[in-house]
DNA sequence: TGATATAGTGGCACTGTGCCACATATAAGT
DNA sequence: ACTTATATGTGGCACAGTGCCACTATATCA
């Protein structure tokens, strides 16, 4: 606890105050990266490579760098630029977890965020070269992970569901062109909820988010139109999808 | 940054394991808490006593007391008691802040949360003793504060008129027995939103949010029935106000 | 008794949604 | 060539919730 009490002036108190008088916690930022692989929701984890938890599945992030990073969210961008070589993802803080209890080393903060990319972005093979996987969430409840990672996970997913839900925020998980049946697919499953396709795309053309393109998109089928994200702006739907 | 690379065995690195190589930011709990006295919406501030910033208003806060708090919630609850006697508010994590420059101490990371109270369960004069202060939301725009606080204030006061938008929490800053008018009162201030009289009614009827009782409030006019909320949990409407 | 004030309701037009049948356009199979 | 499978895209209607506001109800005050 803080004990600089007694200073008569602003100079006196900023020559002699000593942060080593507070005990702080540890503080660290994780992130939950999200993308979309053959219609499958994925989260990227990484194998820890030192104590404590060494060899166990964990979200990347780690602890701020006071000396190059100015601010927690530049923390966060710099770790998932290291991890994915993603510069402009959709991230977003999710919460903050403090306790004396989820790390051996003592207490312990951590400032959660998820963010969500195109898979198409990813550049394979990062540069530290560490040990990086894409989990299905559906092997999430299944695997064993380090400290209290799983809670995390579920966190953020339960955010991510959430928010596609009345956001346009479901877009970046998508190349830049797509189907509407694509954009439909990708929403259903990032909020784990079916959607009606009539509906569905009643909203999206009355929200005046997508452009349709000169161009169709054909496998099976009948062809669909391709369209593109008419803007990077974050929207709100007037009513949930 | 940490260091602590070379450990072979668990057994090892928790043996010779040093907190201190580790650089940690300041970290601290602050707290927005809301209220409504006389159909005003207001946050509680307290004159700070010590430097840095000495005799500013800030938000009620401080560091986390890693002995006695187990969580963080803990920390802010325990604060929240400490300043206002209230035991069980309603208490939401906003968002953390941390950058190097918001505290002259250094790199300075909070947790903001915001609470929701009924006026009527404030025991006055705390315990403290610390010279405490109701501020009118309409005067935190013209208020000198201490450090970032008043974008926290800002950003907090943002949150609440969101979530009361789409969620029951509006119920906490009123008595137990309260009229259908005031309770729409209470909501359009906490959203900074008229609301339509009929189709506030027909929802909170419709949510079966609240209970009818045999009393009646009678002061100009004729008089209004009285109601109790029926639940403690969060409700979330269907569609919002 | 009538003015004023607040509580509470009736009722209708409008909007968005769910639903599902139907029309359209292509590839693949025979 | 024609059929079948498959996926895109639309038409249209019943239904539910909302905004709106005039109207009724019940009190106090002068």
């Amino acid at each position: 606890m803080p004990n600089n009490s007694n200073y008569k002036t602003e100079k006196e108190f900023l020559i002699n105050y000593d942060p080593s008088e507070f005990e702080s916690p540890l503080v660290t930022v994780d992130l939950c990266i999200f993308t979309l692989i053959d219609n499958d929701l994925k989260v990227l984890m990484v194998k820890r490579s030192q104590f404590p938890e060494k060899g166990k599945l964990a979200l990347p992030g780690g602890f701020i760098d006071l000396n190059s990073d100015s601010t927690i969210e530049e923390t966060a961008l710099r770790k998932l630029l290291k991890k994915t070589g993603v510069k402009s993802p959709y991230i977003e803080q999710v919460s903050t977890i403090g306790n004396k209890s989820r790390d051996p080393r003592g207490w312990s903060v951590t400032t959660l965020y998820f963010a969500l990319i195109p898979h198409v972005d990813v550049i394979e093979s990062n540069e530290v070269g560490d040990e990086v996987k894409w989990l299905s969430m559906e092997d999430v409840a299944i695997s064993s992970m380090a400290f209290d990672h799983k809670e995390l996970i579920n966190k953020a997913r339960e955010r991510l569901a959430n928010k596609v839900s009345y956001t346009d925020i479901g877009f970046h998980v998508l190349p830049a062109k797509f189907t509407l049946s694509q954009l439909q697919k990708a929403f259903e499953i990032l909020m784990d909820h079916k959607l009606e396709k009539k509906s569905f795309r009643r909203r999206m053309m009355s929200a005046d988010l997508v452009s349709e393109l000169d161009e169709v998109s054909s496998e099976r089928g009948r062809p669909a139109a391709l369209y593109e994200a008419k803007s990077d702006k974050l929207h709100f739907f007037a009513r949930s999808l």
